[in-house]
RNA sequence: GGACCUGUGGAGCAGUUAGGAGUGCUCGCCACCCUGUCAAGGUGGAGGUCGCGGGUUCAAAUCCCGUCAGGUCCGCCA
């Protein structure tokens, strides 16, 4: 016994039907997806999941034909008819069923249908509230139900691919206790244990070292993660990530697992092959050369630090800048010298809003007569500067005649966070964003390398992420230092380097892993060192080092993140265009109306007591 | 927590800069006509608290203040 193709109801999928059915009776159902009414003969556009056919109901099935005058889009209707070849010239080559039609002997209604509140097509902009209300209405919308496809093929290689190199799927606790990847947890109050609460994960992070404990050897899961933190495009408050760990192995083994995956993933879904292995950049030449560890290799623009150049510099905002241990930062912008004085001023603008005094910039012209061929800098800045520092800045961004160059300078990271951002901003705005010949997208994967081990806790604004000895953790601190710095981070954590590695695509960071420690005392020197006290560490991590006391094996992992992946394949722009029931920005999902008030009954019963609202 | 953008019949937009009658466009909806369309066509029709509240003004979609909703971004978050 087996399900029937297209269910019991059906013979056929609407687009299914080609020219090799002719003669055949078959029966339909599906959705009104348009309707032309001659009056004498009717035409109905008959959609389902496969598709889309034209139904004819002409007046030798009248009953046909007085329901083809009735029913309106978006109805459910059953069709029973005869496939034919439609004739000569009347062939639809905008449909893959467009040679044949289906000829009604009878339409049976299985379902009315109000006028939706907006069109079943591709191409509107309607309201993001008004989509998500109605998003049953939305996902019949041929984008979405194309990337709900697209979604579900890529998960179904993930398996095979994880399958193939001998991982199992292991479930893991929604309902558990906070895990440290530092953002906000969601919590679930108990009830059999008022004042006492689960977390949601926001990965199954110490559950698959755990697994790893127990011999599994190699873990993975399509796992949904909660983080309560602000949304953006690509960020819900729940997304879905390929979870996965292995034992015995080391980085060059997740690099080959994820290329093999990733290669496979393109083939499958876009037809095209991936160049491996992918290009690896380390953190550190990410930041110096693009501002970011996660670049956009699509275009180039790098930065180019100018402190050497303007070493002696009489131009007043940097010499400050650099006399304070700042830095001066620089890009090129190709052609840039066709900017209008005006948009120059809306960078600038730009750059204020993100915190930046200002933003200087300068046009590459050719020598003025008499110069010895040297090329100029038409700049408010040039008459502050030495002809050495004109060359030097033009020989240190690469720029040509007739580009632009913007300068930005700050603290070291500010100044190279702020013009990676400009760089992205400027390559949008302008259009450089590569594509092949053809127009199809670029796909540039990187490997990021090497990361820090801490970041200074005063870059953060957020004191309470701030430690003892004013170090947060780059990655999580799960993570394994780099071997030369394993007797010794302690002593220079500003220099120590991990073993963590992310992928980035097109400037998108699709996935994030490390090796890990699997050493119970070098564990328990990363917590202190970030001021977790031992007793601090056996209250929220004692099962994980009580595990490592057990026998545990070296270990390592990944997780890429599905929403991400699924977007850039499918070119969209918003994360919430690839998950069927996403939240607004604010968090809320205008269908369900969740989140909703709670009652009083149900909070007595969970111990809980509402805050009055300070506003109110 | 902050900055910016958007909100006008069912949908998408124009109108807001410079206040003067709910004005316009495309689509949809309803009725009728129509035998080869595929964004069918034709004729007629219905449908609007201009997000909400307040203020300025003789007069507000338009100006001001507040607020709500949606979006993009910063902070936050891998």
């Amino acid at each position: 016994m087996s399900i029937s193709p297209h269910g019991s109801l059906r013979s056929h999928g609407t687009g299914t039907l080609r020219a090799e059915h002719a003669d055949e009776t078959v029966t339909l159902a599906g959705w009104v997806d348009t309707r032309r009414d001659h009056g004498g003969v009717a035409f109905l556009d008959l959609r389902d999941r496969s598709g889309i056919v034209q139904v004819v109901a002409d007046p030798e099935a009248s009953e046909a034909l007085e329901a083809a005058h009735r029913v309106r889009p978006e109805w459910v209707i059953e069709v029973t008819g005869t496939v034919r070849v439609r004739p000569e010239g009347m062939r639809n080559d905008r449909l893959p069923t467009g040679d044949v039609e289906v000829a009604a002997t009878s339409i049976r209604v299985l379902s009315v249908a109000q006028t939706t509140p907006f069109p079943i097509e591709d191409g509107i902009d309607v309201s993001e509230e008004l989509r998500l209300t109605h998003r049953y209405v939305d996902l019949r919308r041929p984008r979405l139900a194309r990337n709900l496809q697209v979604r579900a093929q890529v998960t179904s290689v993930i398996r095979r691919v994880m399958e193939r190199n001998g991982f199992i799927d292991v479930e893991t606790p929604v309902l558990t206790r906070p895990t440290p990847e530092g953002a906000r947890d969601f919590l679930v109050p108990s009830r059999l244990q008022p004042g006492t609460s689960y977390a949601l994960p926001q990965s199954p992070q110490l559950f698959k070292q755990l697994l790893m404990v127990a011999g599994v050897e190699r873990y993975y899961q399509i796992a949904r993660c909660f983080r309560d933190e602000n949304l953006r495009a690509d960020r819900q408050p729940e997304f879905t990530q390929l979870d996965l760990e292995l034992s015995f192995g080391d980085e060059e083994d997740v690099y080959g697992l994820m290329e093999e995956l990733f290669a496979e993933i393109w083939r499958e879904v876009l037809d095209e092959e991936l160049p491996v292995p992918f290009p690896r950049l380390t953190y550190a030449e990410s930041m110096r050369r693009f501002g970011t560890d996660k670049p956009d290799l699509r275009y180039a623009m790098e930065l180019a630090d100018l402190g050497s150049v303007f070493a002696e510099t009489q131009v007043g905002v940097f010499k400050g800048v650099l006399e304070g241990g700042g830095s001066v930062v620089a890009l090129a912008l190709p052609d840039g010298g066709r900017l209008t004085r005006r948009e120059f001023d809306d960078w600038t603008e730009w750059a204020k809003r993100r915190g930046a005094k200002g933003l200087a910039w300068g046009v590459v012209e050719e020598p003025t007569e008499g110069a010895a061929g040297a090329a100029t800098l038409r700049s408010p800045l040039t008459k502050f500067m030495s002809d050495e520092e004109v060359a030097g800045v033009i020989a240190a961004t690469g720029a040509d005649v007739g580009d632009a160059i913007f300068f930005g300078a700050g603290r070291t990271s500010f100044a190279f966070q702020l013009m990676g951002a400009l760089r992205v901003a400027l390559a949008d705005e302008q259009g450089l964003v590569g594509t092949h010949d053809d127009g199809s997208p670029r796909w540039e994967f990187v490997w990021i390398v090497e990361p820090p081990m801490f970041d200074p806790a005063e870059e953060s604004d957020d004191p309470t992420a701030a430690t003892a000895e004013g170090w947060v953790p780059n990655h999580h601190p799960f993570t394994a230092p780099a071997p030369e710095f394993v007797d010794d981070f302690e002593q220079r954590p500003g220099e120590a380097t991990t073993r963590a590695y992310d992928i980035v695509l097109n400037g998108t960071e699709l996935a994030s892993g490390s090796v890990r420690i699997h050493d119970a005392d070098l564990q328990r020197r990363v917590f202190r060192f970030l001021g977790v006290s031992d007793a601090d560490a056996e209250e929220k991590f004692g099962f994980l080092l009580r595990g490592f006391s057990y026998g545990v094996p070296p270990h390592c992992g990944i997780a890429p993140g599905l929403d991400r992946i699924v977007m850039l394949i499918t070119g969209e722009d918003s994360i919430r265009e690839v998950i069927a029931f996403p939240k607004t920005q604010s968090g809320s999902d205008p269908m369900t109306d969740a989140p909703a008030p709670y009652e009083a009954s149900v909070l007595d019963e969970l111990g809980l007591r509402p805050a009055p609202r300070p506003k109110a």
